[in-house]
DNA sequence: CTGAAAGCGCTTACAG
DNA sequence: CTGAAAGCGCTTACAG
């Protein structure tokens, strides 16, 4: 309140409290450890003695002890993308919610996170979650010898290794989107992918391809928009100056189909949903605006959230990894022709 | 590597290292220590033997001696606003650079950022920023407190409070604005504010009709867009649909701007920029797309940043609280009718 | 239920 | 330059 400049007093300590509940330091600890035995009046005394002087356990202090810090790692390559966004935002209420906290690593290099891999190993984290982005080797065996279980987000784990994964479904995903577009007429096909090192890049496209394969077309032309709008507007004016122009296009994110629609809407005088369509993977909030009105394949970000912070929790408690894949659902909006009849379901 | 379950090494301390090197447990903390004195080789020594075992310093336990943890809290409301990101992704990497890592807290409650105050006492924070959300009163209180610095980042301190602020010109900006839209000949305007707490748009908003007044036209209508596009496209719509629909709508920031423009383009059928112009604040990367191509007052996310990390920097080696205005400039895309002469500078 | 004591992995005066 | 020792603020067996 008032404004006092250095005499403030000192933050008060385990043994402060002690001092003033008249009750030994370890007392005071266990009255502040969920399980442990005190009797209930002098546990209730202590706890009064600590809000007077308004006592806090100390976190740095309880870790060195206990271990684990009760913080999980976060690496994010682009935070700026919305579905990534909306995940950490989410991501970092619902791990308040257990007692986590969250320390955020983020890197320059948008195509693959660098995390700092030596960081990770001192801060005794609870887990590393990485957003969308690779784990190098590097990271991986810096986790292991520290014993901090990783947990793939939005990728799934190369088979056998020795992390957990929460992914959405890819393979359908691709394939509802290639189904949806073969049965509105369309023929000549292209994808825009993410970054070269994206599994789920890769399974979005080739699940796509294979069903366009599969209905009797060309396979889809492949361009490389590197995840973000600026790389997809560069891959759709590729594909939108070719002689063969594609009908339709898939892009490995919405926030790339965004870029595809404007291009295509801007430069090329374009009616997407009439003359050409676009569609996305993610369904982030833009996805619904009237100037996108986007069709994708919506993953439930709540849900992968609440998925990870499940596994979090086992795997702290020494459980195996898991590895989770998500369903989405199809979206259907105004990007992209509808087919006659629902034949694409 | 290989698949190894639970015999891994146990992680190696510093008294492992000192064995390995023959020295004292005080010689591996000092060859960990910038300045500290040790001589070159056995620093080399240590080093050496500290690679070999994959010694890293615990930083919990560094953090419990030095009273410091090095790292910052950042509390956020609403990650998902591209402006928030694009500085909370810059930050994580600016922060790095100087060896300080990035602890994340947010909420659901996009009004004011209740960061669970007493956390921020358990970390030993070395500073707390305030990513464009309001510094409740107790939060103040727990940080003044335990000694951590407070920085409002977007938004100024009140005049007297003993905390950092790192802003925009939200005065010259809301008159920019004004000065651009006056001149462009329009005379009915409206102003969409973001959240009733926020200082920052009540300064935009009331530069923003102290100018308009003074050339002589009504002031604004304000309508409250909440800083969210859903929040913004319902005062959008209130707003458009008044027997004296305004001409000219200044949104307090891009995000909102971008719902104006759907919602006047959508719903109204109006030409943007010809019918009616929009203005935001902010200049996120989406006020560029061609969709929306949005006239605004620029601030510099980098300049922002830059400035909030120097700050941290210094108010952790004790200097008093540093409170900085960043200037921005006006930037003229489409969304506003440009003037006939360029008497609006 | 409760206290004394050891210990988590470091840093930092203090002697040498 | 280097080591022995104390101590940061807690938790956790171990006796009582």
């Amino acid at each position: 309140m008032a404004k006092k400049s250095a005499e403030l007093p000192a933050i008060a300590t385990a043994g402060d409290v002690a001092r003033m509940a008249k009750v030994s330091q370890s007392a005071v600890s266990r009255a502040f450890t969920p399980g442990a035995s005190v009797a209930p009046d002098t546990r209730k005394r202590i706890l009064e003695a600590a809000e007077a002087v308004g006592y806090q356990p100390d976190m740095i202090a309880r870790s060195l002890m206990s271990g684990r810090s009760n913080i999980v790692g976060v690496g994010v390559g682009n935070i700026v993308n919305p579905f990534l966004s909306a995940t950490l935002d989410l991501l970092t209420i619902k791990l308040a919610e257990v007692g986590l906290r969250l320390l955020l690593f983020s890197t320059d290099d948008s195509s693959i996170t660098q995390v700092p891999a030596r960081e990770v190993l001192q801060y005794r984290l609870d887990a590393m979650v990485l957003l969308a982005s690779a784990l190098s080797d590097e990271l991986a065996g810096h986790c292991a010898r520290a014993r901090v279980p990783v947990i793939l987000y939005n990728r799934q784990a190369q088979a056998g290794a020795p992390v957990s994964s929460v992914s959405g479904d890819n393979i359908t995903g691709g394939r509802s989107l290639a189904a949806f577009l073969c049965a509105s007429g369309h023929s000549r096909f292209a994808f825009i992918s993410g970054i070269a090192a994206s599994l789920a890049s890769q399974q979005r496209g080739s699940s796509f391809g294979a069903y366009v394969s599969e209905q009797g077309h060309a396979p889809p032309i492949v361009e490389c928009g590197f995840h973000t709008y600026e790389g997809a507007a560069a891959a759709a004016r590729q594909l939108l100056l070719r002689a063969d122009r594609p009908d339709a296009i898939f892009c490995a994110n919405d926030m790339m189909a965004l870029a595809a629609i404007d291009v295509a809407r801007s430069e090329f005088g374009l009616a997407v949903g009439r003359d050409i369509s676009i569609v996305g993977f993610d369904d982030i909030a833009m996805a619904r605006w009237p100037s996108f009105s986007l069709t994708t394949y919506a993953q439930s970000t709540a849900r992968l959230v609440e998925e990870t912070v499940a596994i979090i929790q086992s795997v702290r408690g020494g459980a195996e990894p898991i590895q989770t894949i998500i369903p989405g659902t199809l979206v259907v909006r105004n990007s992209a022709r509808t087919p006659k009849v629902a034949s694409w379901t």
